[in-house]
DNA sequence: GAAAATATTGTCCTGAAGGACAATATCGAT
DNA sequence: ATCGATATTGTCCTTCAGGACAATATTTTC
């Protein structure tokens, strides 16, 4: 098992060189680094320096060149979108560059284990948005639509799009004194008082806040 | 540091007490088991035996008792849904019941460690929900924001939670006819031709679909 | 400093939304 | 066969939303 370190920063280099006997530091993904990095159980420690360093670019290139190693990406200021894209780009790990070694260690262990890692707070967050966004939500939206019967749901839908009443009659070949109709009786079965909710309401909102 | 178990499994009874030296295994959340968990460096597998099985009940019931336990939730089929559902209900793992020794073993030393564990494929799945929902969306979002002044956003929120102009105008202390302005004004910016579209624009609304 | 963008407010008008009364037809359950 | 829920449509009325004209003060930009 190998450690290759890319960064230019002196200090991490020091760090990690004391963190893993193993440890070889470069400052860039060079020709040499690359070959380097061709042997099985590789670990690449990738140093994402600056925001505006493309760190995905030289994930992908790293993997284009070395499809088995597994990368882990340091940041030295952790993002929940940073995360994300680099796990998508193909990252087996995220997590912040000044983490102790023991971390370090344990984040190894992980991966090597085929695992991926993610820190707790992203892991966190992770979970956060995703239970309201994948587990709860659509079953609150689901459980609004059940609360309508059949023709209420169809107009309702359409409401939940944005269009107005007239549109959905002609779509409907109803009335537009029927939808009203329906639509009144959204209102007072959902609890809501105009078409904003209602849309709203079948389009999820409530979890995630704007500002 | 000491591990129980609770299951009534027999056959995982016997591959726990092989793997954990110091494994403990208990048919249910009985008053000595809690009396027991009542330690430092407590992690207690707690096993998901059929989906019918309450385990966030039990995690709850258990986390009321001994806040500062570590619980994992081991299922005999994982899923995503239950994994967001045992980690929002205070969780710190989730893993398959017939993981081996080696894998607990890590996922002990993870969450021993203050991080939190979900297995590979669940955190893949986690991320490929979340990068389009987290990353992408939001940027849409915020790019309409953007092309809002910073009073016009101030409004345009407020529209896009559902207030009236009236409830908008009282919150933001100026006129309806005030609001009316910005709101007319992010229209025009925007392209959309009512409050509701501009409220489902800002709410997201493009990636998921109701029907 | 002049010009452009932004923030605020005004009145008048139109059209849409939604409530208040309705009525009638259909369909499934008791 | 009757009752309740659903689906459809009608008129009248009030309120709200949004456009069409505005004007004025402040702030930003060139």
């Amino acid at each position: 098992m190998q450690n290759l370190f890319i960064t230019s920063s002196g200090k991490l280099r020091a760090d990690w060189e004391k963190a893993f006997a193993s440890a070889q530091v470069y400052a860039a993904t060079s020709p040499e680094f690359l070959k380097a990095a061709n042997k099985a159980k590789t670990v690449i420690w990738l140093h994402a320096e600056t925001p505006q360093h493309d760190v995905s670019g030289s994930l992908r290139q790293i993997l284009q060149a070395v499809p088995q190693a597994r990368v882990v990406v340091l940041s030295n200021a952790p993002s929940q979108q940073h995360a994300f894209e680099v796990m998508s780009a193909g990252a087996s790990g995220y997590c912040h560059a000044y983490s102790a070694a023991a971390v370090l260690k344990e984040v190894r262990s992980v991966i090597m284990h085929g695992g991926l890692w993610l820190g707790r707070e992203l892991l966190q967050q992770l979970i956060n948005v995703s239970t309201t966004l994948v587990s709860n939500q659509p079953d609150q939206v689901a459980d609004a639509l059940d609360k309508l019967t059949a023709r209420e749901r169809d107009v309702a839908i359409e409401v939940a799009k944005g269009l107005s009443n007239k549109e959905i009659a002609r779509l409907l070949n109803i009335t537009e004194r029927t939808v009203k109709a329906h639509i009144s009786a959204c209102f007072e079965r959902l609890k809501v008082k105009d078409r904003l909710q209602l849309a709203l309401i079948l389009n999820d909102k409530s979890s995630r806040q704007i500002n």
